[in-house]
DNA sequence: GTATTCGCTTGCATTATGCAAGTTATTTTC
DNA sequence: GAAAATAACTTGCATAATGCAAGCGAATAC
């Protein structure tokens, strides 16, 4: 699964990397889930297999958009964080959940439609810089946490 | 090839429905390269082979975003045009391509970066408006044409 | 030191993608 | 108006991506 380019088009090589089914939604769930270990992502309702997973993982580190890396006196779990180039890609999920809310809810009624989905309808910048902030908070402590 | 949800995330449905090599692709063609005829997308660089080019347009078209329709006084060539649906992925491919522009180059370096490259950079909200207007206006002489 | 947990890998089935050739209906050319 | 060219596909077959279930080794918990 090495990278290629089908050509010089910036959408095109975006999608050459991106256009898949999984990688944005890990994306999407390190982001916004929260999600850092390889069990966190295996629990989550889009349910990957772990062979998909690892294989995934592996390309996304490749790509430079995650880094692998552990906590401090644990040599058994890994963590699996967005990079500055992982985390640019937060625009795009936020551009794809506002056409799912516009233009999905006839062939999918019943996604979801609550707080947070207000939230993006009201203030799409808002939501995507807060979004980001609250992710490098968390890069933040954990920084903290391993040089202390 | 049918349209399965694997959840209720406005995230991962939008990526159940848009999460490939080829529909986005297809999509920028038609918004960007003008292309609307079934040859049209076989000539494109992309070099999509026509089994899955016929299955992709087909797909579109169940999920609503493109529509197939013809000139008057020819029953040879079909057009394929965007819906509403269709043309707000807009904004998507816009921050893909600002993606790729700001971060693909190290993986790879001859992506374009021209003039077009240069005003998405100055102003993405206009180069997505402006995107969407002239498409719109394409529109409106195809339908000017078909009632005259 | 035994059991459990985590992070995988492996083997096999199914679906998606890719290539090349062929088919049918329409239009163009002479 | 018959022959050639064109547009829009389909079909058959190869490869790659995805999906499921089971297994496995190292680290940790008990």
């Amino acid at each position: 699964m090495r990278q290629d380019f089908r050509c010089n088009c910036p959408f095109t090589s975006a999608l050459d990397v991106l256009g898949d089914k999984w990688i944005l939604v890990i994306v999407k769930q390190m982001l916004i889930e929260g999600k850092e270990t390889f069990k966190d992502f295996t629990e989550s309702e889009e349910a990957i297999a772990t062979n998909i997973l690892s294989a995934k993982l592996k390309l996304m580190e490749e790509v430079g958009i995650i880094i692998k890396t552990q906590r401090p006196h644990n040599k058994k779990t890994n963590l699996y964080l967005l990079t500055d180039k992982g985390l640019a890609l937060t625009p795009i999920l936020v551009e794809l959940a506002t056409w799912s809310d516009k233009h999905l809810r006839d062939l999918h009624p019943t996604i979801v439609n609550g707080e947070a989905v207000e939230l993006l309808r009201n203030d799409k910048a808002a939501f995507t810089s807060e979004l980001e902030k609250k992710y490098r908070k968390k890069l933040a402590i954990l920084s903290k946490r391993n040089s202390g």
